[in-house]
DNA sequence: TTTGAATATTCAAAAATAATGAATAATAAT
DNA sequence: ATTATTATTCATTATTTTTGAATATTCAAA
């Protein structure tokens, strides 16, 4: 098995023919079919179902494509790199809903000044996703509040947050949870959201009976708590791109409660030119 | 740059030497270097530092050396995979309407619950349709009633069904064709299931004249029978599951029109290690 | 210092492998 | 019915890989 018999296999998978990829690959269809009975012998498995005259691929053959794919992908990415160690392809960050809104895009437009060539997407989800897309290569960094420790993972310390509760304006000052009023409401994102998890402590660390209104976005939940609908938890820095700061009250919380450190994490081991850029790039700021 | 080459270079960084790789690989060494000059060429990078007759492996080479592990084991792994013994990858299985809602939520539980790394993946479609798909290597295994030899696919009998007509309460008893109302309505499924088949040719075997109302799930099928609009052909273990069985009445027919055995089939000469552990599954049921 | 073993490399020849092109048979499209 | 497209087989040619002998350098031991 060679890479160019992986190639010779692919092409045909995915062209849907023999002549379709012999004339891909710029070779005669008899030497494609040979390649292709070659492998099947190799590995002792049909690769494909011949009938009427026609390749589909077997489910060994879906089997092998993605493998197939994998590996192609990868030296593919190693002459890359060897040759020239300037990021290029794809890099693709992940970042909590509150770091994408209030940190985010001075970073992504220098890194995008510095390496053009490098093609950036962004997906804003809360920390717990982020991880596991992370450690699944869905995406090659990601912007994480508190992130537990991880040997797959490396980590560098982008922000540092101050978070604060918000209320509205005639709410009474808060500084421990009993002084919350009657209702109780909090207000807070997607479960697995490490600040929404933070409120929650912060409340069960002196009283268990709460109601949680689970809301989407951070400018809506900045507006239902300036509405008085209950409490949030939110970094400062997001205050300050709030368009209404003067309809929000702010309660400032013990250092335990309101201290949070957002990372930049990525994937041990699978460090791309991209990827030591992108970080290089945080370092340095 | 092929698998064989990359190979014969980690050999030699791992070694240390020209000579040794030799040796380990069964080669002569000149062979080596040629292998090892090759790749450089392609690469246009020294992978090794040549000092007093001594290779040393070079940045560059220790560059490669990552990817050229993480490429050879995802080969190796591809090759165990594909005649593995171990089930894994994706097992695409299809079903009738019918079986599927009476006999399969147990079976793919049990077998999910084995073989855990095993992506189900389940299709419902008419017989007809799912023989094909079978054939066609779009579906892995498929439960279809009374399917016709194929020399292409193999077969197992998986559960035997009892057909029986069903119609509102109000009907009068019926055991032959001519005992059916005047309006005569069948209510069927697809024009490839064979139940429906079955039924057609029931009231075909004394009377030519029906009119068919074509239902698209069984539930609806049922829901249809006991509001007196029709009669259908449906199997005992379906009504079992019917949430108002008191709404129906339910005629028994000969055996030559009511017995069916359901088959679970896969395409001959194409069995992988899922496909081979999930009919064992269904052997010792 | 000399000798001998171990090292990497070069080169021409042999062996193995891959690619080609013509022929064939089956199927699909016109 | 005819034409085009498809996958395959097979003999031939082209290319690549492997070999083995020859060479040169280094290191260690005599």
């Amino acid at each position: 098995m060679e890479l160019s018999d992986l190639l010779v296999f692919r092409t045909v998978a995915e062209q849907g023919g023999v002549s379709k990829a012999a004339h891909k690959l710029n070779r005669v269809p008899s030497n494609v079919t040979a390649r292709v009975q070659k492998l099947e012998q190799e590995l002792g498995t049909q690769l494909f179902i011949r009938e009427k005259n026609r390749l589909k691929t077997s489910s060994a053959g879906r089997q092998l494509l993605g493998y197939a794919d994998r590996i192609l992908s990868l030296a593919e990415e190693a002459k890359n790199e060897l040759n020239a160690s300037e990021p290029s392809g794809q890099l693709k960050v992940g970042s909590m809903e509150a770091a994408a809104t209030t940190h985010l895009a001075p970073l992504l437009k220098d890194f995008h000044h510095s390496y053009p060539g490098v093609d950036l997407t962004l997906k804003t989800a809360p920390t717990g996703d982020l991880i596991n897309y992370v450690i699944q290569g869905e995406l090659d960094l990601a912007f994480v509040a508190d992130p537990p420790e991880d040997s797959r993972l490396k980590r560098l310390l982008a922000f540092k947050e101050n978070l604060v509760l918000v209320s509205s304006l005639d709410y009474p000052k808060i500084s421990s949870p009993d002084q919350l009023n009657a209702k109780k409401t909090l207000l807070g994102f997607n479960p697995t959201c490490t600040y929404r998890r933070r409120l929650e402590a912060w409340i069960q660390s002196s009283d268990k009976a709460f109601n949680l209104v689970e809301i989407s976005s951070y400018a809506t939940l900045l507006n239902c708590a300036a509405a008085g609908m209950g409490v949030g938890l939110v970094p400062e820095s997001l205050i300050r791109l709030y368009p209404f700061p003067e309809t929000l009250k702010v309660h400032r919380l013990a250092k335990q409660w309101s201290q949070s450190n957002t990372f930049l994490i990525w994937r041990n081991g699978f460090e791309t030119a991209a990827i030591n850029a992108f970080t290089q790039g945080i370092k340095h700021n």
